[in-house]
DNA sequence: GTCTATATATAGATAGAC
DNA sequence: GTCTATCTATATATAGAC
């Protein structure tokens, strides 16, 4: 019941910056949403920087857990590759804020470009290991690894802002499968 | 030889901003590096929000019109998607920093949902086309266009970063085309 | 059109009582 | 750990001389 003021601030600032951006949120404004002072907020965080990168990980770590789940490794390479994007695309229609607190650290200069690549390395690790295996076995085209990754991430990018923008078209099998399809052939070799 | 002192704090403007955000850089600091006078830059914008619009109108017309530079209508689909997607990246790598403030712009929410969509239609008129026309000749599956639209922007911003982080492979004919393939066998039918 | 000087608000962060 | 009160810097924007 009683969730914890340090909780309460990473909750409340993800909603804040979701709304209003990054630099757009003030502690201040985040502290009162908390109902809390900003003399906690800074007892518990040291500036705004590391409250960022705290919720920054917090957020990363959930999303891997999501992309994860419920994973049956055994089974074919594309039912695999469409569960990890349902995966995905449920996890951002469900927690918005949260993909959009990412877009809006990956557009904000934060993190320097290993922390990136660190962070996609872990993310998405499951994407990683699967375009690895697809290569192998010749199902994909052998790209660049790191093109490719960027790629997925742009495409899971786009296909979640769509599906928060129009969530009507959320339940419809149709484009669901179309984001799918446009997923998967772009890492298969040239048609 | 005399740029004007308009033109001059929107050249600074779009520097500061691609390094910094825009949330980021003070009016005071685009006046400085413009060499020029707070006070002037507020007689030429009306507020720092005018100034990001006005940039970004800018922008996206830049954008355009070297999306559309030398195609010609009457070649084969695939070869005009080809000299329109490089067209695209020759741009993103020669202005890193527009591609940016494009990027900044489209997470921030200066613009609503109807601006987006509008300047989507303008900004990629070309591409939209092109798209219509695949669809309707079969050479493309028939997905929802907005759906479609948006994953080309994505995955046209993806490798527009990936070319501006990795600069060694700008000229690298197996990227260039690897990033090629992605794309367009995302528009094509299921394999 | 351009400048200097300044008004006004708000930001991040700290001090110290409880 | 949490609060109130406050410091200091910096932000956007304006006024008015030139």
């Amino acid at each position: 019941m009683n969730i914890s003021k340090k909780q309460q601030i990473l909750d409340s600032a993800l909603t804040l910056f979701s709304e209003n951006g990054i630099d757009g949120t003030s502690t201040a404004s985040i502290a009162k949403a908390a109902n809390v002072a900003t003399g906690t907020l800074f007892h518990h965080f040291p500036n705004k920087q590391a409250l960022v990168y705290q919720l920054y990980l917090a957020t990363k770590h959930d999303l891997s857990v999501q992309f994860s789940s419920q994973l049956s490794e055994q089974a074919p390479l594309k039912d695999i590759a469409q569960a990890l994007w349902n995966n995905g695309l449920n996890w951002a229609i469900k927690h918005p804020e949260k993909l959009r607190f990412f877009q809006l650290v990956t557009v904000s200069q934060l993190l320097s470009a290993s922390d990136k690549a660190n962070a996609m390395e872990q993310e998405l690790g499951m994407v990683m290991r699967l375009i690895s295996a697809g290569q192998s076995s010749g199902t994909f085209a052998r790209h660049p690894i790191e093109l490719v990754a960027l790629n997925c991430q742009g495409q899971f990018n786009s296909a979640g802002n769509f599906f928060i923008e129009n969530p009507q078209h959320v339940d419809d099998q149709s484009y669901r499968e179309a984001s799918f399809a446009m997923f998967w052939n772009a890492l298969c070799p040239l048609v």
